[in-house]
DNA sequence: TTGTAAGCGTTATCAT
DNA sequence: ATGATAACGCTTACAA
């Protein structure tokens, strides 16, 4: 029996489409209104009438109801997500700066969106495209240097309303950079450790540098470090550690410094306190003495480094601090507020016992 | 001048709603083509015709486009996302569960949405509700205690076709947990750790948990620890680190297994490895002789446990492994496959230097 | 091979 | 205070 115009769907046997879970619509029904009281009711309670409210609690708490997202905002043409891009999710470096940008962004009511590259640039942009997918409101990418196509896409992205926060670099006031930077300088940082070494009267020094190649910010404070050194009319050394565990490759690295036959370094950084640790352990199962034969320092201040015997010096970075201002700025910047200006945070060294005066 | 019928709106002004980027359409517009076709293209480009994906090809680098996800979801009901709520995203050991699961589902084509807990059942519960707002298409959750709201929410998740996998705990075969489980049984690995002891003729063990309170699973290895000990006769002592920074509370710890005056510990399991270094930590500097006078050991196998001297002892949990094994499981369950076995994933134990006979 | 129509679940807008 | 209606940008289902 076909159906008639009066009747033009009977039986409309099962949904076609749908996830299966209770719709707004379905709320409404059982507190005797339309959804788009129920609607409102969700974002501003106080505009429905009272007894109105209790029907729709009962109904909400009834149904288990929980608001399809891609639905909400959708429809919005706004979303609460906020996404970021990190190098590494293993790394507590970044864990904090993450800990600190979820909890500004939590408050606000914005919901994070994480994606880590494994310090590829290849893979920032990929995840860059895929996060965009999501209409991000704001997004906050590691350091000043993308892929063009990323850069692209961020540039985009901010024209469109997106703002865009790079973090862990520095924010330099005299140049007009794209994007508002949250972060500090890391050539000064390695400047501020060959400074705390020439200061103890060393002249031979040595940088470190991290295995990973695109790690930027390690280069940078290794440029920084070299510069101060020969500025400083002493005589520096860069090497890199091998790639793989970094405890390993900083006592691969300490074997390395330790060969030096003549005018050997007395005096070595690196890029990461890790790489700093790896080091301190070789020297110790070696029996050289630290800091007598070598003064050792790192960066990052991990919380293995202040455990060790001898203590390691090293420069705390504002890790939390990063990402809570980041969220601070964002937070400011989505409530419509114009100002972008970048943030410059400090970077403190900390002299423990690993690095001391150069033996005359 | 009012707008005619024929002319119902002569100039739109600006869209009310949107957010700017390029749609569909207007890549339809510059290819010639209806919208629907460069749908068509993007999910099966040979369907076709190929001059037509040479257009559309160039009006998709023109434009720039990126899909909407949250307008693609909506419309086909179904997501590409998976969710993980893990208890921290700091830590290196759910870190490298989160790699797995990354690199599983990647390859898949799903995207992985991150939430963590700090180990709270309470943030879990409401972790839970933000994430189920997105429609995954898969849950993974952390253990098998949950709230029992939280349960509430995965069980309907479950029902309404969203698969959920429990990692980090116990596949029982023989009872029926509601959800899928991955990974291996702490209680068991507490006995496998006493054993280790005991077989080297300790006699007075002690079990350092987790300052955490709602670590369970540490807790679990413990009570296993526990009961291996007195099943053998042995005494057990079990205490609490304290909270903060776990090296400082291994450091507490082993202050407090040598304050013992009469029948000290002569061996000691401690929760985490971060926790048996700091011990280890503290027994160098106080130059207590490990293991001639303690034996330690931990949990984990965290990088710098091999580094100290003397080296850890540990046990090594299949991290990676779980949430490889878990991105498969979920993987082949959206496929279609009906078998929702879970899997027993097997910890190893390590020995290294830091445990030996006891001295009779 | 391509297009048309309907609808996904929600919110903006305007009416009542 | 509440409702009707039309989007939001895309995909399913079906027609041409």
């Amino acid at each position: 029996m076909p159906s008639t115009p009066e009747n033009p769907a009977s039986v409309p046997a099962r949904q076609r489409r749908g996830h299966g879970r209770q719709t707004l619509e379905a709320v409404a029904q059982r507190a005797g209104v339309t959804a788009m009281t129920v609607s409102r009711f969700l974002r501003q309670p106080d505009r429905v009438a009272a007894d109105t409210a209790v029907r729709i609690r009962t109904a909400l708490a009834d149904t288990g109801y929980l608001p399809n997202k891609q639905a909400g905002q959708l429809a919005s043409g706004q979303s609460n997500i906020v996404a970021a891009i990190i190098p590494s999710i293993a790394n507590s470096i970044f864990a904090e700066t993450v800990q600190g940008l979820s909890d500004g962004l939590q408050a606000a009511g914005h919901e994070l969106l994480l994606a880590s590259t494994g310090y590829s640039l290849e893979r920032e942009e990929v995840q860059l495209r895929a996060v965009l997918g999501w209409s991000p409101s704001a997004v906050v990418v590691t350091g000043r240097h993308h892929s063009a196509r990323a850069l692209t896409l961020l540039h985009a992205a901010q024209r469109g309303g997106t703002p865009v926060v790079e973090v862990w670099d520095r924010h330099d006031p005299s140049a007009d950079p794209a994007f508002t930077r949250i972060g500090f300088d890391h050539e000064q940082v390695g400047h501020m450790m060959a400074r705390h070494l020439l200061d103890r009267g060393h002249r031979r020094l040595a940088y470190v540098d991290s295995g990973v190649a695109e790690d930027f910010r390690a280069h940078e404070r290794g440029a920084g470090f070299a510069a101060a050194a020969r500025a400083a009319g002493a005589q520096v050394k860069v090497l890199k550690a091998p790639a793989g565990d970094a405890f390993d490759a900083g006592r691969a690295a300490l074997a390395e410094l330790l060969k030096a036959q003549r005018a050997p370094a007395t005096a070595a950084a690196f890029a990461n306190d890790n790489l700093a640790c790896g080091a301190l352990l070789e020297a110790q199962a070696r029996r050289v003495a630290i800091p007598e034969r070598l003064s050792i320092m790192g960066f990052g201040d991990f919380a293995i480094g202040r455990q060790l015997q001898p203590a390691l010096t090293t420069v705390r970075p504002p890790r939390y601090e990063i990402g809570r201002a980041a969220a601070e700025v964002l937070v400011a910047l989505l409530a419509g507020e114009l100002s972008t200006d970048g943030r410059l945070l400090p970077c403190e060294l900390i002299p423990r016992d690993s690095t001391a005066k150069a033996a005359q």
